[in-house]
RNA sequence: CGGGAUGUAGCGCAGCUUGGUAGCGUACCUGUCUUGGGAACAGGUGGUCGCAGGUUCAAAUCCUGUCAUCCCGACCA
């Protein structure tokens, strides 16, 4: 590629919408320009990036065995209708409607129309197990698309649906994904964890999260300092650990609590450690309320809380809800005397004599007692994990790190075969719903995060599996015969090689190219000026470790080559 | 959806308090000169100041509404 017939408009300055790192960066290097909150053109450098992780992504794919098909990006109601999500999905879900004022939506993940797919075609327990995906553009409207292209509402993704005639078969579809995912990240030259993660809305059985490890990721993931255990945040479990204070009951009393709500006011005007206190949350359960209680240095968690009702949404209760359930105002709420039932988390349960709200206007009770003011419904795990907590596994100690959901698997089950009466005959002439999974990468997201994980002041450090252009060859005087000349040579001999080289023929200064270059991040660097031209030679400059050599320009294309063989090794 | 903020040239910003010819840097174009780390000089192109109302002789500036974007939170295969 030349550089001067290309397209990249780089940008001196960082555009004031953007905050997080991949975000400047991808802005600057020209790869993106956003078009509407959460949607982004694609300009050529970004485009040739994205095409490389859909080349590794189909690569790996198809070694694991997988078919690729191409659904379409808009869908019938119907489809939805049928698997019960129409409702469900919610807002996210973007509805269109057609000149007939026909109802669509605009996928935002395929499970309908594959199931429709193979439900047609697929009658026979011989023709399994099959593993059909697609890489292709979803729409997520989502709350708060932010973040260029990590959260984006338009984005790609590669999404992967298994069919098995039975349990052990989906078990077995589901493993080789995992391994296949592993390869996938590995081959993009990303530092990666897998961890348990919950089934969200998706739904199914079990599932697991491929995080790059990025401190500007939204995630959290927590893992064991001396186990193999990682989950994220949501399904870390916390063990019951806490044995129950001996101490006496006292009685309790009433307190004024003026101006205090959360529980942060409340400890700093009592004067007591936020440990010491209970907080009670009033959530509505799909159409219930119900009181859940956890200890005032815990944080509840929403997703624990769902799958222990088996609900479909889990909501923070309004202010009128609030007062419905505990006749008082909310940020005062506690469990004496309220009229929806209370559940109350591992850790509450062991404490003796709290602070809870009172259910009065800028009230607290203090030295409450459940057993004797009031009953829990039940005792469960409903919190968020903390690191130090202890390990559900072998008992050491959880650590919190940040990552970006780059991957998930679920294994689904026969959520969307029974309710799509998707069937087959099995060899007995049964009829049985296809056992599935689904899997999904974030290609779009996989690129950003790959920024994330490698930048530097200057600009972007490309793994070499994902950089736009292996080599760059920089000739810094363009109007000097002899070094267009040789660089030209250099150039297509890099070209022959394979070494995707990019020319920079641009008559600018050389402060210009080598930012620039920089700033996009091409790995390696051949830089060819007069001076060490008349020694013969030429530099080759490495973008990760800023490391410039004199090589001669005899064989300066073999030791290029010879370097990116070990930076990608490196990764 | 709750809270906060911002919309002025491709990008970054000033001007608004106290209404009176729309500015700076950068990018872009022309020329001279320069050429190993974002050169210099000279000349130039480009903006109905987000949009719509209102107040006023006069609105980027004041008022009302609206839209868009960003941040925090809630939410999120």
């Amino acid at each position: 590629m030349r550089y001067s017939r290309f397209f990249i408009p780089t940008l001196r300055e960082v555009p004031a919408e953007a905050e997080v790192v991949s975000h400047k960066l991808m802005l600057r290097a020209g790869m993106i320009k956003k078009l509407a909150s959460g949607v982004y053109n694609y300009l050529p450098l970004g485009l040739i990036v994205i095409r490389k992780v859909e080349d590794i992504v189909r690569r790996c794919m198809n070694e694991a065995g997988a078919i690729e098909l191409l659904m379409p990006s808009v869908q019938p109601a119907e489809l939805w209708k049928e698997s019960g999500r129409w409702n469900y999905y919610g807002k996210e879900l973007l509805r269109i409607k057609d000149r007939h004022d026909r109802e669509f939506c605009y996928g935002p993940t395929h499970e309908e129309v594959i199931t429709d797919v193979v439900r047609s075609f697929i009658s026979s327990y011989k023709n399994l197990p099959i593993n059909l995906y697609q890489i292709q553009t979803k729409f997520r409207d989502e709350v708060r698309p932010r973040f260029g292209l990590m959260r984006g509402r338009e984005f790609v993704m590669k999404d992967a649906y298994s069919f098995d005639m039975d349990d052990a078969g989906a078990n077995i579809s589901y493993e080789n994904m995992r391994q296949a995912y592993c390869r996938i990240f590995e081959a993009c030259g990303l530092k990666y964890k897998v961890v348990d993660a919950d089934t969200g809305s998706i739904g199914g059985s079990f599932s697991h999260e491929f995080m790059v490890l990025a401190d500007t990721g939204e995630d959290f993931v927590i893992s064991c300092d001396s186990c193999d255990y990682s989950a994220n945040l949501e399904k870390a479990v916390c063990v019951d650990e806490y044995t129950k204070s001996a101490d006496e009951l006292k009685p309790s009393e009433d307190v004024e609590t003026p101006r205090a709500k959360t529980v942060e006011e409340v400890a700093a005007f009592l004067n007591v450690p936020s440990a010491s206190i209970a907080k009670t949350m009033i959530v509505r359960v799909d159409e219930k309320l119900v009181g859940i209680m956890v200890r005032g240095d815990h944080e509840m968690n929403m997703a624990k809380v769902k799958n222990y009702f088996s609900a479909t949404t889990v909501e923070l209760a309004s202010h009128e809800e609030i007062e419905e359930a505990t006749g008082g105002p909310m940020g005062f709420s506690g469990p004496v005397g309220m009229k929806v039932p209370v559940y109350g988390d591992f850790a509450v349960a062991a404490m003796v004599n709290y602070c809870v709200g009172a259910n009065l206007k800028e009230t607290h009770t203090l030295n409450v007692n459940h057993g004797r003011d009031f009953e829990f419904a039940d005792v469960d795990d409903f919190r968020n994990a903390n690191p130090g907590d202890k390990c559900c596994q072998c008992g050491g100690k959880y650590v919190i790190t940040k990552g970006i959901e780059v991957g998930h698997i679920f294994k689904l089950g026969t959520k969307y075969s029974a309710s799509m009466n998707a069937t087959f005959l099995d060899n007995e002439g049964k009829r049985q719903p296809f056992i599935m999974g689904c899997y999904g990468i974030g290609v779009t997201r996989v690129a950003a995060s790959a920024i994330e994980q490698n930048h530097d002041e200057k600009g972007i450090v490309w793994p070499v599996q994902l950089a736009p252009f292996k080599v760059c060859v920089v000739p810094l005087a363009v109007k000097d015969e002899e070094v267009m000349k040789n660089a030209e040579v250099i150039y297509n001999t890099l070209n022959r090689m394979g070494l995707e080289p990019i020319i920079d023929d641009r008559d600018e200064r050389a402060g210009v190219k080598f930012n620039d270059a920089e700033l996009i991040g091409i790995p390696v660097r051949i830089t060819i000026g007069k001076k060490t031209l008349e020694k013969g030679c030429v530099e080759i400059t490495v973008r990760k470790t800023g490391i410039t050599e004199e090589v001669p320009v005899e064989g300066c294309t073999e030791r290029a080559a010879a370097i990116l063989q070990e930076l990608s090794q490196n990764c």
